[in-house]
DNA sequence: ACGGTCAACTTGTATT
DNA sequence: AATACAAGTTGACCGT
């Protein structure tokens, strides 16, 4: 749980993560914002900009020193080039090992610990839009079974109100000398499936049958 | 002004 | 113990 105020400042977990190097963008076609994205890279430029791969920790803390440990790290918005290059990455593999991190760290003149996050939040974002897919896929099944089971009901419901004749008895030994083709109950109405030929039982013989994995039940 | 996006963060857990 | 990752959070930035 992150706490408000402490944030990085117990930078002693882990990683170090410092705001990368800066980049002067190379996308063109940033728009708008552009001006403000410069000036903040320029921010990023008094920011170490060296070490080739490698943590450090001292100049975080010294940045925050600068005004009294208050300043969480001015945001880093890759280019787009950056982001196309680890899009096309994350497309071949979804995990990177120390040694493609560090490669594609270099190629993307961003510090390995950068790619890492990038890589994470890019996993999470991706799950999250299969959840919200499954979500939807979830939602119409239940609509359409909702749907369904009001019509059944309603099946049922007419079924009832045109008296059927009751169902033939028969005694125990007697079913289980039958063969199953010829004794298939359906357990809405518990009427002999080959009595009516409804589509209510056409549905349920469908069921059945794919339910336990068999052709159609006749 | 406000909500969405996203890089960077913390924490907890699994694996080696 | 070290490492990697997921989950959840934070706050800067951006479009409206």
């Amino acid at each position: 749980m992150a706490i408000p105020g402490l944030t990085s400042s117990s930078s002693s977990s882990s990683s170090s993560s410092f705001p990368s190097p800066s980049f002067v963008s190379e996308a063109g076609g940033g728009g708008g914002g552009e001006s403000k994205m410069v000036m903040m890279r320029e921010l990023d430029i008094n920011m170490p900009a060296s070490r080739e791969g490698e943590d450090e920790d001292g100049e975080e803390e010294e940045a925050k020193e600068e005004d009294g440990g208050a300043r969480r790290v001015k945001k880093l918005r890759l280019s787009k080039e950056q982001t196309r290059l680890l899009e096309e990455s994350f497309r071949h593999h979804h995990n990177l090992n120390p040694k493609q991190k560090g490669a594609l760290a270099v190629k993307l003149k961003l510090r390995s610990r950068q790619v890492e996050v990038w890589f994470q939040n890019r996993r999470a974002r991706t799950k999250v839009k299969q959840t919200e897919m499954e979500c939807e896929y979830l939602k119409r099944c239940f609509g359409s079974l909702t749907e369904e089971n009001h019509r059944l009901q309603s099946e049922v419901e007419q079924l009832r109100a045109l008296r059927v004749p009751p169902p033939v008895v028969l005694p125990p030994h007697t079913r289980l000398s039958l063969p199953t083709s010829s004794f298939t109950m359906c357990p809405h109405c518990e009427h002999i499936s080959s009595a009516t030929s409804t589509s209510h039982h056409t549905t349920w013989r469908l069921r059945y049958s794919q339910s336990i994995g068999f052709g159609i039940v006749p």
